[in-house]
DNA sequence: TACTTCGTTTAGTATGTACTAAACGCACAC
DNA sequence: GTGTGCGTTTAGTACATACTAAACGAAGTA
């Protein structure tokens, strides 16, 4: 295969990677996606394990990751007992799941975690000064706990985004130069 | 002062804490402006070794990269050399200066990574085969080139937000509980 | 049966990073 | 001058976590 491209491959697999750390996840899963996305042709396990450079222990743990999170797909073949991957090409799709795998739960979290200390700050019978501090904790918590509502109903409208709307954002944004996969 | 309000602060620190670790911040920038927000006055380095539970240096530290973000404001006080801060208010302010200083440069670096590796792919005289796969590096690399670019102009058009659309957003997503600070 | 060829799991290691503890520098007070 | 009260910086440490290497298991083949 030509050096050239080779090299581009490279230079996209350490970009991802780089992208991958940067989201919070291991950056072997970005290089994996990487390679699989420059694949015209799904990939086994033994070749990610060349393209990518990591083992093939790592390889194992975060293709069933991507898996998950609906960035790779498992191709079966017939007459073929490995395993074959291959890379999503919508990355809109792969973005509201990984919404809703990752920042729903945290996003629940936060939002009980403010709600339990409102709760705390409702004790009746305060001594006047401690009953106006107890106020402006509960105007906070309130205020911060409507925040992050807001940023839950928007997580939750963005993952319930169909092709209309995707496009709809998409001329809203300007398609340059994208084609399809 | 009351225990509950005590134990209702402490939660609040652990919630934020966890939520700023999540979003790729140390943990005690989250245990700091929580410990800021919940305060009616600004508080000192030394009452934050107290309340957000890490030592002197780390607030020292983390207490400044809040600041660049625009999380918490230094206030001065007159004849008093210690220094104070207090905790912004406005999320959506915090918002849009957090994908300014950390999701811009990303952003950037992503798409000059893919640009990079899509001129790599531009070689001349590739016999047939390699020639055939160059075209689909290139179909690729330019596809998610403009999911980058698409997002990047997204994250441009949060920056630019002003009070105006951001009220209009919030009724979108429906004002239930919030106040003012 | 024994021998490959896969993918998975585990035990150990390396790496990055946030933290602590302590030294430091500076400004003011005495 | 010496001392005190600040914030900052640095050297070292602890911790989380992603990785490697190797053992393992399963499923097919001789």
């Amino acid at each position: 295969m030509n050096e050239n491209l080779n090299a581009a491959r490279g230079h996209f697999i350490l970009g991802l990677s780089r992208i991958s750390r940067f989201w919070g996840f291991p950056k072997a899963m970005g290089a994996i996606f990487a390679a699989l996305y420059l694949s015209p042709e799904p990939l086994c396990l033994d070749e990610l394990v060349i393209q990518a450079g990591v083992t093939k222990g790592a390889i194992s743990t975060n293709v069933r990751a991507l898996e998950r999170l609906g960035m790779v797909h498992k191709k079966d073949r017939i007459g073929e007992r490995r395993d074959f991957y291959s890379a999503e090409t919508d990355f809109w799709k792969i973005v509201k799941t990984t919404l809703k795998e990752r920042e729903k739960s945290e996003f629940d979290h936060a939002l009980r975690s403010v709600d339990e200390a409102l709760l705390m700050t409702q004790t009746p019978d305060l001594p006047s000064e401690d009953a106006e501090l107890a106020a402006f904790y509960q105007r906070r918590l309130k205020a911060i706990g409507s925040f992050f509502g807001k940023l839950d109903k928007l997580v939750n409208m963005i993952m319930t985004f169909d092709d209309l709307r995707v496009s709809a954002i998409e001329r809203l944004l300007g398609t340059k130069g994208d084609e399809g996969p």
